[in-house]
DNA sequence: TACAATGTTTTAAG
DNA sequence: CCTTAAAACATTGT
């Protein structure tokens, strides 16, 4: 579910544990979400520690706590972020929960998808420093999207604004959105977009990230109706803009959604 | 029952 | 090493 607005709207959800110290930790330790991390470091450091800072970018996210540890958390399919009263239980899919005085803090994923990294040192980990150019930085310029749709000039365009090392955030959802409202086809070869709709393309990203940060960012809700978004997933599901039955097929390995007559096949 | 779900990771081939 | 494609992962709901 969670894509870049949705991992904001989440990683907010744990404000209210902010400078607050962390009493104890339940955790889930032979889920799948924690292979490759030292469960037991995880416990015994964040035990103790206080919450200090939160960011998000693209899907993860990194909490700062003291004791020089770092927690990184991904979200998958399936994972949420959400706050209970203190001394809360954690339920089956409730993998790690800390807590605190006033709350606990919840992470659940049934799914398991989603992903926990930990780390201590006084530098943030290697694994949040190698981030990708974020999509609304002064970085993100049409002439820098250019480049990467030459670079995977023969993928199709929707499986190319798939990649998170390309375009953090974006999820399934937001890349049909975002071709959607460009008026460019999915299985169009990334190498055939044309500076002047590459121009438009990159106009269309940093709108809609930054519309669906306001929107759904701020307290979940849902983008307008005008959005490709509300019609999607409709049994006979219409296009918002001319009414064509909106196609779906598998496209970059997911279900795509598109308009045959806003987003015709290019020759 | 079988399949799909707002996502990575692994594996393999070119 | 780079790009691309497809299967695998685990669970729930239709």
């Amino acid at each position: 579910m969670p894509e870049l607005a949705e991992v904001e709207f989440f990683r907010k959800q744990w404000d209210c544990g902010l400078k607050q110290r962390v009493l104890s930790v339940d955790l889930h330790a032979s889920k799948r979400i924690f292979r490759g991390t030292e469960t037991k470091q995880l416990q015994q450091t964040i035990t103790g520690a206080t919450l200090l800072e939160s960011k998000a970018h693209g899907k993860q996210m990194l909490f700062r706590f003291s004791k020089d540890a770092w927690l990184g958390l991904h979200l998958g399919m399936t994972g949420k972020l959400r706050v209970e009263k203190p001394g809360f239980t954690p339920e089956k899919h409730d993998h790690l929960v800390l807590q605190q005085k006033k709350h606990s803090l919840v992470f659940r994923d049934p799914r398991l998808f989603g992903r926990v990294l930990f780390h201590i040192g006084k530098d943030e980990p290697a694994w949040w420093s190698k981030r990708a150019t974020d999509l609304l930085s002064k970085e993100f310029t049409a002439e820098f999207l250019e480049k990467l749709l030459q670079r995977h000039r023969k993928a199709p365009l929707k499986a190319v604004l798939l990649m998170q090392h390309r375009f953090p955030g974006v999820g399934n959802w937001m890349a049909d959105e975002i071709l959607w409202q460009t008026k460019l086809n999915p299985k169009m070869a990334a190498g055939d977009v044309s500076p002047t709709l590459a121009k438009k393309l990159h106009k269309q990203i940093q709108f809609i990230c930054a519309e669906a940060l306001r929107i759904i960012g701020h307290d979940f809700s849902d983008p307008p109706e005008s959005w490709l978004f509300q019609h999607r997933w409709r049994k006979g599901g219409h296009c918002p803009r001319c009414e064509s039955s909106l196609k779906h097929a598998t496209v970059g390995g997911r279900t795509t959604c598109w308009c045959p007559k806003c987003q015709p096949v290019v020759e």
